[in-house]
DNA sequence: GGCATAATCGAAATCGATTTCGATAAAATA
DNA sequence: TATTTTATCGAAATCGATTTCGATTATGCC
């Protein structure tokens, strides 16, 4: 019924809890004929060790949380896959939680995970973020974190990023390059850091090939769905704008302004280019398939995991951690919604 | 640096570990005085129960355990939410693990939970499940257990469900009730219970209404994608195979034969209705909007999360629970590609 | 003032596993 | 035979929080 514990065979083998201990664990002082019993009536009860009990003793939890801001969403799933296969190699088990782009639900979230005494956080951080003042409890308090994607650039901390602006440049450049010169970018929301990083990105290749910036180019995706995709492709479409490419910050929204242009019979790369970011699964099989930026969702999942038991190794032998920065590399997948 | 313990706030006041313990939780035992002052120097340290002590001294670890075969999946990604959300109402969390559809791997991660000392375990089965002794264990131990999607119908715990074969027949009759008489079936694999009550339903619906089945009407996605859809949607049309609607495993498959379909030029519903199954977001906005069956992931995590609580609370009042199991209601969300 | 009651506190045991430090007995050496 | 190793075991402390039970002091009552 209950757990077999060390004093249940140590109790049914007549001897002291602490000899079963050492049988199972291999130490010398134990007898070849005392370790066999011992082994054998574990077998026999299904003995396996308490972790909670471990736990306390060794004061490792073998546990890590991670805070995303939803779950149903391709690449934060992605990230997810990533993280639980990396921890899980490394014996390691993987609490997830979510923000929900709260602020508010991230501090309540942190408290949780720092009483659990979880070895680790990892976290992407919600939108609305400014004040990472939660952060640095955590940075304070020692607790290994790591942040990746949607990152605070000020906190000090290890970070597992891509560059948004350097990919978004080039996604940018690939369009110009093919001829586009009237290049609408459909952006995120205002506050999240890459949303501005892709942003600029976008502008810095505009600039750097001579193409005037038009304000009434950039539309702002607010929830970053389909829907805002197909309806700011039909603003475009509608009201003239003279367009000749789409730079969407996320597949989503770009599959939703192809829909728009497919249904409207503009021609897609030869009327309007269209290319999006993230390469979702679905961005390969619509028609014509989408032309993206790759955003490696799993590898960054196992990257920030590998970064964070570099500083709990460190950590637990006492060494001071200096947090790294690692930047993932994107490429551009071409597939049929630009020249290439 | 290291968190405060009773003990470090027990030498601060000069006071027993017993009393500031007994202060904390209430205890009418204790002077207005001494609470006071414990309160004090607890929030001025930084106080916060370590709960793996606590974990060890109730027997409880307020964690438990999901797995499912893979978390990269709309379908399961909305489960986990809802499994996360309500749990984390009741002050749990939960570990999520991924079987990969292998029932090696299930095992193993089963043993991975039941040392955790998990309170609760969710599953959804690998597809290639037959052997569920391994389910026997966890019942065994009197760990709570709750199953829901694709279950083991002969394991004696909970199991939260939808009635597929019902859902199917549903589908399968609003197609011949709109006037379709050649209906596809595009089938899952051959194992998992839900991928076989489906075509149950399917065969059910068409024997009521007195129409022939014709097996080559029938074609088996092994791996359930979008090329799949596509695939047969094409050979049905270049074998002028006579359809005029297709029945879908999932959204997914159902979204592919539509992209087919109107590269293809043929009209949806008009010479082809297709109905899918899940209610994918990507259902309501593709292009014609997918009638679908709605599968309710979000409220079956909800739902399970809440039977497992049933049984959680029944066995620490030391009561016997008798397993149940929840059949969610489904729905058709009639759209644009089939008639009525 | 004397006894009963209430108010306050803390020692110790417990949850299970681990490890240090001795203790004992047997074997080996001088 | 006396002494030193070696082999084998276990008591006790520890990780932190909780709870039972007993002890002590202060207050109430007659």
């Amino acid at each position: 019924m209950k757990p077999t514990t060390l004093k249940d065979i140590a109790i049914k083998l007549n001897i002291s809890v602490t000899t079963v201990s050492k049988a199972l664990k291999g130490y010398s002082d134990v007898s070849k004929t005392t370790r066999a019993a011992v082994f054998e009536q574990a077998e026999k009860m299904n003995y396996s060790p308490n972790s909670v009990a471990v736990n306390l003793r060794t004061r490792q939890t073998k546990t890590i949380g991670a805070i995303i801001p939803t779950i149903t969403h391709h690449f934060f799933s992605k990230v997810i896959d990533g993280i639980i296969e990396e921890a899980e190699k490394n014996g390691y088990l993987v609490i997830i939680l979510q923000s929900e782009e709260s602020v508010k639900q991230e501090k309540k979230l942190i408290k949780l995970l720092m009483n659990k005494r979880v070895d680790g956080i990892l976290m992407s951080l919600a939108a609305d973020n400014d004040t990472s003042k939660h952060l640095k409890k955590v940075i304070d308090a020692k607790i290994p974190l790591v942040l990746f994607d949607k990152i605070s650039k000020i906190s000090n901390c290890s970070k597992v990023v891509i560059n948004d602006r350097e990919a978004s440049y080039n996604a940018t450049t690939l369009l110009i390059n093919s001829g586009c010169r009237r290049i609408a970018h459909f952006r995120g929301p205002l506050n999240p850091q890459n949303s501005i990083d892709r942003y600029l990105g976008y502008r810095k290749a505009l600039e750097d090939n001579n193409i005037e910036f038009d304000r009434s180019l950039i539309y702002t995706c607010k929830n970053v769905t389909f829907e805002e995709g197909y309806k700011f492709a039909k603003e475009i479409h509608e009201q003239n704008k003279d367009v000749d490419a789409i730079f969407a910050i996320t597949d989503l929204v770009a599959v939703g302004a192809i829909a728009y242009l497919n249904k409207a019979g503009i021609k897609i790369p030869d009327e309007i280019s269209v290319i999006g970011f993230s390469n979702w699964f679905m961005s390969a099989v619509i028609s014509p398939p989408l032309t993206t930026v790759e955003q490696p969702g799993y590898k960054m999942g196992k990257k920030a995991v590998k970064l964070l038991f570099e500083e709990i190794n460190s950590s637990n032998k006492g060494i001071d951690f200096e947090p790294k920065t690692i930047v993932l590399k994107t490429k551009i997948i071409k597939r049929k919604t630009t020249f290439s």
